[in-house]
DNA sequence: TTCCCTGCAAAAGTTTTGCACTACT
DNA sequence: AGTAGTGCAAAACTTTTGCAGGGAA
């Protein structure tokens, strides 16, 4: 049985099954473009589409630049339009982490939190339970009522710590 | 006895307490650019202690603003070296909450984490020891070293809640 | 007297907006 | 046809930097 403090690093999953997500996610996105009376467009496919496919803590600028590849006519406005119109259809979250730009990553991941190795810059993802509950509990006590957080830890991860000993 | 998932509103102080604050933080200010071979001048003097005693989750335009109040003659180049300097001194921490401009932070203050109220934009200090801890041990797992955590709840503030039914 | 520090203005980096044109529905 | 969407360029906003002059040690 898992102790409470049990972490689990966030698991991979297959080329199959991410682009099956992938288009599901973009079935609810043509959704909830319809649902506003928004238009689907090529370009709001093809933005949308990468960044589903690309994973997370993604930057504007990647996104761009991975767009391009697909579709060189795409601009810069029509990805952070395109990203706005994502963060208001709930389908991604803006993260500002300890840099000057912000950063992207789909909803509907399940749960985690952020370790970023401070030396080479690494994100890794894990979940943990305990911390979970004990936010909601804080929320309770504060007497508020908790619609997100977000858990950060900074430091060296075991790779570079393993490089700096060698 | 308090149980683990208690949480402490970061409490008040009293001015005087915190003018002391204010001088000791001056001092230690001083020796870290005496150290350095750096020089103490009216502005960062300036800046620095209306940093120190302004208090929490300062961006640097509401810095610039009350340090004209004192001396309209420095510019924002100086407020934004001298926040660099402060963090470089280790006097500061730097912060991104989910909005575009940094906001700053004195060091030394008792450790604590942020729930952010997304109606009214308030930002409620607490502390919670079992938060602390867990991060310690998800760290560990990770077999990484941990330098600095972060943790921001957002959601609905009582009042706001209150206000709301109400 | 020597450098460090400062203010100003310009630059740099990220994100937003105005406008004329395009293309969904 | 009508309206929302797009690309481009310019603007806006935050932060950094170059440079010539000023001031602390």
């Amino acid at each position: 049985m898992p102790r409470l403090s049990d972490i689990t690093p966030a698991g991979r999953t297959s080329d199959e099954q991410r682009r099956n997500r992938t288009e599901e996610r973009m079935t609810t996105f043509h959704a909830r473009l319809k649902e506003r009376g928004l238009k689907s467009t090529g370009q709001r496919d093809d933005i949308a589409r990468v960044f589903f496919d690309m994973g997370h803590h993604i930057s504007a600028e990647e996104l761009y630049a991975e767009v391009k590849k697909i579709n060189p006519h795409v601009g810069y406005a029509t990805i952070y339009r395109t990203l706005r119109l994502l963060k208001e259809c709930a389908l991604l979250y803006e993260r500002h982490f300890d840099e000057g730009q912000a950063r992207y990553e789909a909803v509907g991941e399940r749960h985690h939190d952020h370790f970023i190795c401070e030396r080479c810059g690494k994100i890794i993802e894990f979940e943990n339970e305990a911390i979970e509950r004990m936010q909601e509990i804080v929320a309770s006590q504060l007497k508020a009522t908790l619609t997100r957080h977000k858990m950060e830890l900074y430091g060296i991860c075991a790779e570079c710590l393993a490089e700096q000993r060698a």
